[in-house]
DNA sequence: CTGATAATGGACCGCGTGGTTAAATTGGTC
DNA sequence: GACCAATTTAACCACGCGGTCCATTATCAG
């Protein structure tokens, strides 16, 4: 019985054929959201045809399903690849926030996913509870990073772990989402370069210097 | 020549059957975006008919468009409202920063209009030119803190007013815009009132701290 | 009143698109 | 080979929806 490995391989690959799609799909819904992708532009960009689509997923909305779930698998599995372990409070935080907003800006269609998907009121994220166990992971790393500030005496007592997470997905999160209409209303100084690493600056600084003690005792970028 | 007072009122109105359908199309798209709204929905809300929907505004995109203008115009003179005369440079950032966060929660269709056109990679805001100006208007209120925040002294001489205007718009935008997929994810307890306080503290204390020359000096909240 | 124009009503059209039906092919099993 | 289920192809369909045509009414100028 080596059918996965090898039979299979000889012709049809279902699996090869449903990753095919959710591949395609993903760039197509994250371009033009869920009422504005086409099914058969999906199977144009695809090495299979649209019936292939239906057969696999169904319809256009468990398609669009199962590509939100697979892109947010994808970036929160890419997110686990941070190791902050035996970092004090303080370098621990800030690296979180360097890489969440760097991460943020390595998966634009990631976050034109959730964009959509709030525009849909989160209706379709609702319905997929396998998510929360790794969201609650997302909680975990700050919760830990606030108990040890906090429990030093570095950070103030009164820090909530998930307000703290708010803050570092708003502005890592803006800076992607808003970047067209930001930079047609006032220029896109701020995308290039220099700007972004000026904006990223600017989060560590704020955030960190939001939640420390005494935010005169730690020189800040 | 009385016209638009007395003649016009007594049966057909064409500025008040066309405003009528720039209310009713603003919270269509705002609500299932540009490819999600139907012609029809928008007529359905409407005193008129769909026929009078092409008459007036000719096909849908251009509706868009006079709705997102529509909107943008409406918003941007609710923030001319604001008074920042007399104050001192901490006293009208924290102000400044409170009033856009506390206007952005009140102008939802507003912040789905700009996600929307985010999507499109604001596609059609970059046509509309006459947006420019009142962009501007808003650059120059956090300009001119700057300048008195700096040469009092208080401020730090590197602020930038552009990257200052983006991180009070990313806080205020993004707990607007991201609540649904926020709340599914991690819980909604920061959006209730309490909840919303915190994180417009938060904002307060984050911001103005990354700006002051020497946080220590001042008392936040 | 009359003629011209702007504003409506309502039926209508065409085609893009989500989804299906039915038949053919493939790979594995005995 | 015979048989079966999974996979794939190609043609097809129904209909929602953006947009239009044509006839009718309201308004105003002269």
């Amino acid at each position: 019985m080596e059918k996965q490995t090898k039979s299979r391989r000889w012709k049809q690959n279902p699996e090869a054929v449903k990753s095919d799609i959710l591949r395609v799909a993903r760039s197509e819904f994250a371009r033009k959201g869920l009422s504005g992708t086409r099914i058969e532009d999906i199977a144009a960009g695809t090495k299979t045809s649209k019936r292939m689509i239906f057969y696999y997923f169904g319809d256009k909305e468990s398609l669009y399903e199962a590509v939100l779930e697979d892109c947010y698998s994808e970036v929160r599995a890419g997110e686990a690849e941070l190791d902050l372990e035996g970092l004090d409070p303080v370098p621990a935080l800030r690296r979180l926030i360097e890489f969440t907003f760097d991460h943020h800006r390595r998966n634009p269609d990631f976050i034109r996913l959730v964009m959509i998907e709030n525009i849909h009121e989160a209706r379709h994220m609702d319905r997929m509870q396998r998510l929360q166990q790794q969201n609650l992971g997302a909680i975990g790393v700050v919760e830990r990073i606030c108990r040890a500030g906090c429990s030093a005496g570095v950070f103030r007592k009164d820090v909530s772990p998930v307000a703290l997470h708010w803050q570092i997905s708003a502005l890592s999160f803006f800076n992607v989402a808003n970047r067209a209409t930001f930079a047609a209303n006032f220029g896109d100084e701020l995308f290039d370069e220099a700007g972004q690493a000026l904006l990223r600056g600017n989060a560590v600084r704020s955030i960190l210097c939001a939640v420390l003690a005494r935010p005169e005792t730690v020189d800040l970028p």
